[in-house]
DNA sequence: GGTAGACCTGGACGC
DNA sequence: GCGTCCAGGTCTACC
């Protein structure tokens, strides 16, 4: 057995990083409320699945222990994998200077995926579907194609697009999954381009539009997820708080016009906190979703993780 | 540029 | 148990 550690910035703490945004909720990450623990299996260069459990020490040191031995060659990519999951190497004193109220909360650093590409796949999953079932989606995918970790590129392709409609009930999600991941075996489609420094949001938005699949809202979630936080991802979730909480009469579904006045007032509202609209946006609604739940890192998966959805709040 | 309909699933509801 | 309706974001065809 292998046990990792990694130092995190100043005041970084463990529950609040994580349980941060909903991808913590799910799988194959799972959050351990009695422990406050993260188990999450991730892979080596080679593809092998290694379960890892990540703890935070009284001293602030990451601890992660795998459940086997590790070779030392692989040492660093299990790391970078959970630098990038936890953002340890995001310099947010900025936000933190845009929204004191935040930094008092230690609200900074929103969870995400050892990969790009799994972030990529979780915001398709979780486009069009009540939250219930993009939980459903991904603990099948991880089950039948990815063997107990998240499935790669090479594992989505072979499945194919009918098997992973049927075995994973992910519907016509399986033709949008699959060509992402035969595009990026084939070369068509470089995920690393988008986590390069130096990109523009502009860039990154557009770049996220080409491909299949992704629209406005999925490019606006996944400029956030690569570290730009200057776009909102505006979908019936953002009408329904936004309008909550600021005693607005929300819009009809048909209202086109009166849904585009909205989003202004939303962008318009958010727009002092640039270049950090949506930390700002899902501080407001984590703090919505807390007060009604309790802290995040208390929640029950089966029960409060799996309550987000716009019809039930 | 704007709009309508199709895509697909799970859950709620009425019978 | 069965049928119907609904929520949800994106794509495509059409105006």
């Amino acid at each position: 057995m292998t046990t990792l550690t990694l130092r995190p910035p100043p005041r970084f703490n463990l529950p609040r990083a994580v349980c941060s945004y909903g991808y913590f909720v799910l799988p194959p990450n799972r959050w351990d409320v009695a422990t406050q623990a993260l188990h999450r299996p991730l892979r080596t260069a080679g593809g092998r699945v290694v379960k890892v459990v990540v703890r935070q020490r009284a001293d602030g040191v990451l601890v992660a222990a795998c459940h086997r031995t590790v070779p030392r060659a692989d040492h660093g990519a299990l790391k970078n994998q959970l630098r990038r999951m936890l953002r340890l190497d995001e310099d947010l004193s900025a936000w933190h200077a845009a929204h004191a109220v935040a930094k008092t909360q230690r609200f900074d650093r929103m969870y995400r995926s050892p990969t790009l590409f799994e972030d990529v796949v979780k915001t398709i999953t979780s486009c069009n579907v009540t939250w219930p079932n993009t939980i459903s989606m991904n603990r099948l995918m991880v089950e039948h194609v990815g063997h107990g970790g998240f499935p790669t590129p090479e594992q989505l392709a072979d499945f194919g697009e009918a098997r992973l409609k049927e075995r994973c009930r992910v519907g016509y999600r399986a033709q949008r999954i699959v060509r992402l991941a035969r595009d990026v075996l084939a070369g068509s489609v470089d995920l690393a381009w988008f986590e390069t420094p130096g990109r523009t949001s502009d860039e990154l938005f557009e770049g996220f539009r080409s491909l299949y699949g992704i629209g406005p809202y999925a490019a606006g979630n996944l400029c956030h997820l690569v570290g730009v936080y200057d776009r909102l991802a505006i979908d019936t979730e953002t009408y329904r708080h936004f309008c909550n909480t600021h005693k607005l009469t929300r819009p009809k579904a048909s209202d086109a016009a009166g849904l585009k006045r909205l989003e202004k007032t939303i962008s318009v509202h958010y727009g002092r906190y640039a270049p950090f609209q949506f930390l700002a946006y899902w501080f407001d609604l984590w703090q919505d979703y807390q007060a009604r739940c309790g802290p995040a890192w208390r929640w029950d998966r089966d029960t409060d993780g799996a309550s987000f959805t716009a019809s039930k709040m």
